[in-house]
DNA sequence: AACCTCTGCTTGATTGGTCAAGCAAATATC
DNA sequence: GATATTTGCTTGACCAATCAAGCAGAGGTT
């Protein structure tokens, strides 16, 4: 990408214009808001419960840093850190990886899967009222293939 | 809201657990996605950017900090910070307010609007390329209502 | 088997934000 | 018009994330 902006592209319609401002206010407004509801409510911020939801689906309820790291969009330093705040909670558990000794497992405890299925109501509440309830009417499927698209690709030159 | 999930709430069917997940990625690889873009273009992150966006907009390219906090979604002391930095780069100045002097304005400077002029293209570019691009086909006028409600909605207790 | 080099994770330093406390000007109340 | 309260902004303390450097185990090459 040696220089991306030679050519000044096409501003934005008005249409766009707002679609990105409104992005711009719920990529911000959002997470705050989901975060706030779940710690008033059961005292477990979102990265936690993000953590704590991903190590549940998977078989034998373990994972190693780096795959937890990229399902909970985190740096890997980052998810030491929060695996560290769940570890001193007694919410998950560090176990030498079997296969090569280099690697950890993340183990969710019982006490965090406890804590998971207190918690995942209050979540999934949060969800509705503050997204999912606005989009009535709203193709869910072809938005959520759109956003896929937007997350993962990589730019065209 | 004394106890906002005493009734769990229904289960999200698969398209809506899709758009969750993917808007949890896109929320987190866009606004790097696109400061880095910027970062490596014209050396502006996407905060300042902002900043200084909203304050060309306004009559006299000036605003109380306040209001600019408001529309950089930014705690005011958040704001604070990020104008200094704008200062110490001589993109900004600050004015005590004539009306009240208490406040201050944020104002504009020639080379701040400069710098501005230099950096939308870039921005514009990496916008288009990083997210409009990927919803073609979408109703943009809809889609941006529906993220309006989620951005400013109370939510339903 | 001794030696790179690479990989997986942690640790230290920094950053960009938040909240709470502080200060100075404005406004209300008596 | 003095005092109390509120408002607008800044400052200090903190926090959760990042990047860069470090360390220990794995794996190849000779």
């Amino acid at each position: 990408m040696a220089n991306p902006s030679t050519a000044t592209p096409q501003p934005l319609s008005p249409d766009e214009e707002s679609l990105v401002r409104a992005l711009g206010q719920v990529m911000h407004v959002l997470p705050r808001a989901i975060d706030a509801d779940m710690v008033g409510d059961r005292q477990l911020p979102l990265t936690e419960y993000t953590a704590l939801m991903n190590l549940s689906e998977t078989p034998g309820r373990r994972l190693r840093m780096n795959e937890l790291a990229g399902l909970c969009h985190l740096s890997l330093s980052g998810m030491t850190r929060t695996i560290i705040r769940l570890e001193t909670q007694g919410l998950v558990r560090r176990e030498r990886c079997e296969e090569d000794a280099r690697g950890w497992n993340a183990v969710l405890t019982d006490a965090g899967f406890a804590r998971l299925e207190e918690s995942w109501p209050s979540h999934l509440a949060a969800v509705r009222r503050r997204f999912l309830q606005h989009f009535e009417g709203v193709d869910l499927a072809r938005l959520a293939r759109a956003f896929q698209r937007a997350g993962t690709a990589e730019p065209t030159d």
